[in-house]
Order: structure tokens, then C-alpha cells, then sequence
DNA sequence: AATTATTAGTTCGATTTCGAACAAAATTAA
DNA sequence: TTAATTTTGTTCGAAATCGAACTAATAATT
């Protein structure tokens, strides 16, 4: 305990460091115009198996503050990747969801390209266990987290 | 190979969720006006033995782009945390040093203990094994990312 | 010695990020 | 059925973040 731990500030450092590289790569793949932040929230859109999500889900999915995700939808939109799609029949009027346009296969394949470089610089010299290990820790810290915040937001 | 990976995805999310965590406990305890992209840089300077660290440095200990660490040591220098000190003698006429001004220790205390709160919100249900190999795989991540970087740079 | 290239830091413009304050809709309480 | 509260998403102002372009100093070439 008295131990000076420092994952806070290991995690810190990487993320800086792997967005930049990551921004990098995809602004010399010529054909890819999005930004890594993008990426992140079309990332779950791509992935999902429905064929909108809301603004809550997605909220949920990239771990965004409300206002982020809100401007960078705003950005998304204005290029093109996304619509806002109001509620329909007796949905909820409040909720937005959003929906992919359909001209995005080429630069969701590009994306998904970009990130397999970018994973096979990050996990160099790692064997598939460590792998399996290392994001086993890492979804156990993201349940602390995410654990911590809903307990304090609901009181 | 074919394994789809998010070990990117995971740290970007747990990087933003305890950033927010982090500002939100050093807000609440009163005394510290520092945010944390703030503490990232007095950290090393809390955590060194020379008594001052060129810009140089700080750089690299902080994995910061020049820009960044620039803008936020006018921040510091400011709110008076630090000092940029010319080079003396016959030192490299265009190194900047940065040094702490003497009356921070409170804040540094402070800051060391909200750290340890995050900590140990952080690393809940951790063994003390469990951490130890945790960091050493996020400093073999740090260590390809890096190299990465510098092999980039000289070429 | 003169020219060229590299390195250290700053400045600029743009994007990302956030909390706080807000408006509109939905839910709960009175 | 009205009142108060909660939830959903946007807007605003400020900080953090970066790359690119820049200046000044140093090092390397010619």
C-alpha cells in the first residue's frame, strides 16, 4: 500500500502516446479522413447488430462525457458518416438515435485495416495469453470505474 | 490474428473515465487547484532528484507533444507552481529549465493523496501480484509505443 | 568560413474534451 | 390533475491536445 503504483500514469502516457501514432497512421492511409475520436464512436456503430443505436447506448458504448459525444455527432454529421434520427411512432420523444449512411463500407474496411496495424505495433512481443491476460485486467479496471461512477451518480 | 482485439478501444475508455474520476476528487478536496493534466507534469518534478528538468525531459517523461507541455507550463508558471529558468553558463543557450517553486509541498501532499484514492479505487480487487504484473505489461506496451516513435522520428 | 541541416521551444489554428447551465419530455408525488 | 423531480440531449465557455509553421541556437558539411 505504501507502494508507489503508478498504472494511472503508465495508462496516461500510453493513450497519449498510441493516439498520436494511431492519428498518424490513418492520416498517411490516404483514403481514410477521420479522426481517431471518430473512429471511436463509429466503432460501435459498425460493430453493433442493430441497425441504429441512441445517444444513450452510445454514450454507454465509447465512455464519453454527453457533451463530447454530442459535438462530435455534430462533426460526424456535418461529414457525412452519420444522421440524427428523431423518434418515431411511441418512442421516447427525447431520444435521438443514430444511424450509419451507407456509403461507409470502403472506410469502415480502411478503419478496421489502420487498426490492425496500429494492434500489431501495440501488442509486439506479446504472446496470445498475454494478450488474453492483459485485456482481462483491463476490463476488470474498466468495471471499477464505471462501477465507482454509477454509485456516486446515483446519490 | 484474426482475433478482434480492442485492447485500444479498452484503454481509451479507461483512460477518459478516470481522468473524469480524478478531476471530480481533486475538485471536491478543496485545497487542490491543480487538474490533472496539470498534476502529470509536477509529478516527475515532485519525483526527481535534480532540482530542476529541462523541457527536454519533461518531455519524455510525460509523453506529451511540445505543444501540450508548452501550453501547460504557462499554465503552471502562471498560477506560480514552477519557474522556467534560462540556461546559465555554458549550458545549451536554447534549454529551458523548469523548476518548482519552493512553497508547494502542501500541494503536493494533497495531490499524492487523492492519487492514492484513485489508486485504490482503481485497483479494487486487485492482489498486490495481480498489479505488479499488470504494470509490467503496461510498461512493455509503453516500451513499443515509444520505440515505435523513435524509429519513426529518425527516419 | 560559409552553407546546410538538425534540435529546442514557442506560437497558431483546429479538434477534443469536459462540467455546468439549459430546454423539453417523461415520470413521480401530492 | 397539477407540482416537483428525473431523464435526454444540446449549448456554452474553458482547458487540453495536437500538428505544422516558426525562431533561435547548435552541429555537420562542404
Amino acid at each position: 500500500m505504501a507502494d508507489l503504483r503508478e498504472g494511472g500514469f503508465l495508462i496516461s502516457k500510453i493513450q497519449k502516446l498510441s493516439s498520436r501514432i494511431f492519428a498518424k497512421l490513418l492520416r498517411d492511409y490516404k483514403t481514410v479522413e477521420i479522426t481517431p475520436a471518430q473512429g471511436r464512436v463509429m466503432f460501435p456503430l459498425w460493430n453493433s447488430t442493430k441497425d441504429k443505436l441512441s445517444f444513450h447506448e452510445l454514450l454507454k458504448l465509447t465512455s464519453l462525457s454527453k457533451a463530447t459525444l454530442s459535438h462530435l455527432l455534430d462533426n460526424l454529421e456535418k461529414s457525412g458518416h452519420i444522421k440524427r434520427i428523431p423518434p418515431r411512432g411511441d418512442e421516447d420523444k427525447r431520444t435521438v438515435y443514430i444511424k450509419l449512411t451507407k456509403e461507409d463500407k470502403e472506410l469502415q474496411e480502411n478503419y478496421i485495416e489502420v487498426s490492425n496495424q496500429m494492434k500489431d505495433l501495440f501488442y509486439k512481443g506479446f504472446a496470445e495469453e498475454d494478450i488474453d491476460e492483459f485485456e482481462e485486467f483491463l476490463k476488470r479496471l474498466l468495471d471499477n470505474l464505471t462501477d465507482y461512477s454509477k454509485q456516486k451518480e446515483s446519490q
